[in-house]
DNA sequence: TTTAGCAGTCGATGGATAAGATTGCTAACA
DNA sequence: TGTTAGCAATCTTATCCATCGACTGCTAAA
């Protein structure tokens, strides 16, 4: 099924076939890709080609009184190599960067924005899964006395990334102890990898006995961290799956169980992590959603890779549209944020 | 269409069409009734009593030749007296008990076990919707320096909710100037609610000169969370909202559409805030979700009323269950959380 | 007031039929 | 050898119709 054997000829109604399909949803005759795309050739000779399409396994037949839908590796194939490179609508820009036009500082702000405009201008479910902390390093540890029994724990990573728990303690605390402490724990945690940390086995440096029930919480909060495997996924536009008639009831309730679990969809999303673009069709044995597509892309900010930012639609998907969308929006906001100066900056 | 009016015998009817509809989603027959719930009178006196209770409006035949299903009156007045009041299974509290016996301390974690928990235990879709920051008091204001320009402000409430928000300066900051900067600013904010923090017209102090910028940037940071009014809404379970034959499309469809404008969800279920419970049958003028009901309950956390936490499904909902599992859950949390000690608690 | 009996109504089911769409095949053609 | 016209075959969809079964509503009697 090597795509190389296909005839100029042969491309071109495949990709009529799935143009068609992606913004139709019903199947396609011979007779409506010789009215619409070939005045040279009739029916009956688009016909011969369709069948030996469907032989090479790129088309399929609903029914013998059928026209044609592409199969999964139509899809492929076309995403590989029939993508349409047309530039993103003026529209869609400016809705883009209206999303982002405003001061924004936090990480959470951002990425929400980025699944709400996302979902927006390609009319699918967006989703964006971001790394597990315990991937990226800690930049500062912050604690803060909030009474006498407790103190509030940030972590300050090097992508930004603020996390903060409140510990409660058995012994009092003031405002030098904690100092102190903090001190202490930079010394010792600054600088590794969360995942790193782990509880010493021997004993605790002499000069740490005082802060042992504080070193061992914080201990024991990063290393909760470390475990819980689950990276942060958001998701909008759930409204958008429906809007697709091929999605049906036992579709959708797939889609709904996929975005229950979120772990699942994290796994699914962050699987092939080396490639720019992850497109994953249909389900197979490695995951995904049945009559989906579930296309990703590296989302950096600030210049690091902070996660995956895609959509859930359709296989019929616009393929073309979503990779420019995502290329445009991950682009855009791998500049927006750099060098701690958040305030408004164009995108060119 | 007072209840009152009701006989003893077509109270028994109208509470069987609900119990066999809650179980069944199909419309009940004279001689079913008959079956399964009177010995003493024939058939034929039930369907008289039947058409009785749809001339009052608490029943609907879909067609001549089916039975009858309750409508929402019927459902209204279930609610409010006919409810049976046995109690929780074993297994239920169980479960429900299980989900809290590890340590947490902060809302967030608890407020994501409480939702899985009534999703798990009622098997609807919970939603749980926290008050709006700008609503409850702050109790402390915490700076902490990141960096040269930056700092981080922690914002501590009455109810425990901690949001933090990084600051960008032009002007370099240091160790010291924060401090005296967060006591001024603690002087001057705490014990007010957000919403009564108004950026002064006039001069600022004297003494604040030397603070402006950071002042100021507090100051909008407040009044941005005052001003957006979305409160957070979390769910699970959605999947489990096709559970239900009667969730087609159409229903599935504006599901989804208030899982996406959340603060909608919001406004809906906070809209009746005086009662303990609140229930939402069918689509009105109010809001709503067509053919779906919305039960809600005061969601008390330390003795803190801090939002309100409900499940949705369909409008024969099993209210009693969903009574049951909200009122046990929201007073296991009540108590479970006093006081600043976080450990395990019994609830009995 | 209750009840048995029965006619009437309506939905669901399934078969038969017809119409329409599209293909695959064949044979002729360039 | 590739292309094409023509046509039979196949399958979907819609419609109609008859039948069956499930209830109800009504009537008349207990």
């Amino acid at each position: 099924m090597k795509a190389d054997k296909l005839s100029e000829r042969k491309q071109k109604i495949l990709k009529a076939v799935v143009d068609e399909y992606i913004n139709n949803a019903s199947p396609i005759s011979s007779g409506e890709i010789k009215a619409k795309y070939f005045d040279d050739i009739s029916s009956a000779t688009i016909r011969n080609e369709l069948s030996a399409l469907e032989e090479m396994g790129y088309l399929i037949q609903p029914h013998t009184s059928a026209g044609r839908i592409p199969s999964k590796e139509a899809y492929a194939l076309y995403v590989d190599r029939f993508l349409d490179k047309q530039p993103l609508r003026k529209e869609e820009i400016a809705l883009i960067e209206n999303a982002f036009k405003d001061r924004f500082d936090e990480i959470e702000d951002i990425v929400r924005r980025t699944a709400r405009v996302i979902s927006d201008v390609t009319n699918y479910t967006s989703v964006i899964v971001l790394k597990n902390i315990n991937k990226v390093v800690l930049k500062e540890i912050k604690l803060i006395d909030l009474d006498q029994h407790t103190v509030l724990l940030v972590i300050i990573t090097d992508s930004g990334i603020i996390r903060d728990k409140v510990i409660t303690l058995r012994s009092d605390v003031n405002l030098d102890y904690v100092r102190d402490a903090n001190i202490m724990l930079n010394r010792i945690f600054a600088g590794k990898t969360i995942s790193e940390i782990k509880m010493p086995d021997g004993m605790i440096e002499e000069n740490m006995a005082e802060f042992r029930e504080l070193y061992e919480s914080v201990i024991a909060i990063l290393e909760s961290y470390a475990e819980s495997a689950e990276d942060t996924v958001y998701m909008d536009g759930q409204s958008k799956f429906l809007e697709y008639p091929e999605h049906d009831l036992k579709t959708t309730r797939d889609f709904l169980q996929i975005v229950d679990t979120k772990e699942r969809l994290a796994e699914i999303i962050e699987d092939d992590t080396d490639i720019e673009f992850s497109v994953r069709i249909g389900k197979d044995e490695k995951g995904g959603i049945d009559k989906c597509a579930i296309v990703t892309a590296k989302y950096m900010l600030n210049g690091k890779e902070i996660g995956h930012a895609g959509v859930i639609g359709p296989e019929r998907m616009d393929y073309s549209k979503v990779m420019r969308v995502l290329k445009y929006i991950t682009k855009a906001l791998g500049e927006i944020a750099d060098g701690g100066n958040n305030d408004k900056k164009r995108i060119d």
